[in-house]
DNA sequence: ATAATTATGTACAATATGGAGATAAATCGG
DNA sequence: CCGATTTATCTCCATATTGTACATAATTAT
């Protein structure tokens, strides 16, 4: 058995907590993944997961071990693309985390073409509205949204992502549909929790600029979720263009107080300055920028 | 087939110049190993080595993949043994060089109840009277005898070391036994040429150093081959003790200008100060400072 | 010029691999 | 509380891979 397959197993099963899954990730069979894991057990001659049959966690020795594997792997993916990119191709991983909404609308465009000229790149996305901490999660590249938290990264900006403040035609039908900043505290009002300021939105009209505060009555971490909860009625969200152009265009959402200007977020690509930055990131960076700019 | 394995037998053979070679150190057959290096190269799609039938020499992609193949499998090797020590073994390779003649007498029987007391340590010790670049060719310790050149290295002292300025009673009797230092300058002299000043001979008496001048009639970069030829009659050499107290005791050998003192040089323990120096490489260097004090 | 050595191709017996079926245990849903 | 479902693993086995043996070609040494 190839060490290399049997440490990816094993990195794979510490990072899902689950051989079902990690299987799933690699493409291999439960089974095969046990035995995997099993056999590396058996050449280290330590037990490195605790099991019962339907959970796993890894033990003192499997973390420790998980911890050192981790940049030896990565170091052999650079050097087998460093020989393939010497041939002129860029290859190997990329692995790249987004927010969901724009990860699975904006985003897999703009990566189409360049997946497609440049086959040998392997990206591996993640999508969260969840904060993730990058280098220890081992990503190579995060795309975000809105107000950065860490600057420890370098942040390059993509494009501009205005929001838009809407809600369902129902719910204004129901509750009145504002027509002052200062209303919308009044208002049942759907907040993403992964911005800064929960309270507070802000709105400028005139040169003024408002920050409204209302009650965050429903929040969640993840903006389409609450699009979506807004399309079905619940209250006024704000939210970045992508996740509701769609049903502003059908109707389904309306703007609210369409004459104020909301806050513009910023799309960054975020990586960390002490990586060497490889080529085929790079080259990623690039491209994205290059796309959202048209 | 396992990359590791691929990757080893790669790394052997560049680095002995040899399938042949290569074969012996990892204990595989020629053919196996052709077999693993013809993979990887299938594998990475790119040549590796150029190859004549008796001749092999890196490719430039072929010398940039070892350059980065080595640190990583020495950090498996540190991974591998990391888990077995967090067990309470020391274990892992210890890649250590010495000079021929105190490799093969004095320190063997140094290291015997170290390597007994630890079986999991994996010894790989190369003898050689040339220079070595311990860093460079991948040692994690070196044993040094007289001057020091390189001090971006750690010196442990180990022991000291006497140097006896000899000759066999055959060469002594057929061209008389010099009296004062002054008269060696009229004889053969057996020189190490890995001493720093080949053509001086330092020895003392009453106070007094003569720096004696000779001619460096012949020269070598083995002290033990050195002895060997004043025993055979050759001349007079300066060795030390080591090399020659066994010929001293059997009488080949006779002590030259008895009453005079030789220099002493020291045994010393070099290791590369940015290495992170393992605990087994730490425990094996107490441990010969600890046989050599006695 | 011949012998020895090195690297490799081909064939094949031996060994390992990966999947399938079955089992045991834990968790979930009714 | 019980049955169903899911997960992890064991055992068996057909298939694929491995590592060795024999042979070949080419280079180097004698």
């Amino acid at each position: 058995m190839d060490r290399i397959e049997t440490m990816r197993a094993f990195m794979a099963v510490a990072r899902d907590n689950s051989f079902t899954a990690a299987g799933r990730r690699l493409g291999l069979s439960t089974k095969l993944v046990s035995k995997y894991v099993r056999h590396l057990e058996a050449e280290l001659q330590t037990q490195l997961f605790n099991r019962t049959t339907r959970s796993v966690s890894l033990t003192d020795v499997g973390s420790a071990y998980l911890e050192r594997c981790r940049p030896i792997l990565e170091q052999l993916d650079e050097l087998d693309a460093l020989v393939r990119e010497r041939q002129g191709a860029l290859a190997g991983p990329i692995r790249l985390t987004a927010p969901t909404g724009f990860g699975s609308t904006r985003l897999p465009a703009a990566l189409l073409p360049f997946l497609k000229q440049h086959p040998d790149v392997e990206l591996d996305m993640t999508l969260t509205d969840s904060r993730v901490a990058i280098v220890e999660e081992g990503f190579d590249l995060a795309i975000r949204i809105g107000s950065l938290r860490d600057s420890t990264l370098i942040a390059r900006k993509l494009v501009d992502m205005p929001l838009v403040l809407c809600a369902a035609p129902e719910y204004l039908n129901a509750h009145g549909r504002p027509k002052d900043p200062r209303a919308l505290a009044t208002h049942v009002c759907l907040v993403n929790n992964n911005q800064v300021d929960l309270n507070v939105w802000r709105l400028r009209a005139g040169g003024r600029e408002h920050a409204v505060r209302h009650r965050a009555t429903i929040q969640a971490n993840s903006p389409g979720a609450l699009a979506r909860l807004a399309e079905g009625g619940l209250g006024i969200t704000i939210a970045p263009l992508y996740t509701v152009e769609a049903a502003l265009d059908s109707g389904r959402l309306e703007r609210v107080l369409p004459d104020y200007e909301t806050d513009v977020f910023g799309v960054y690509a975020l990586y960390p300055p002490n990586r060497h930055l490889t080529r085929r990131v790079r080259a990623l960076i690039d491209h994205l920028a290059g796309e959202f700019s048209r």
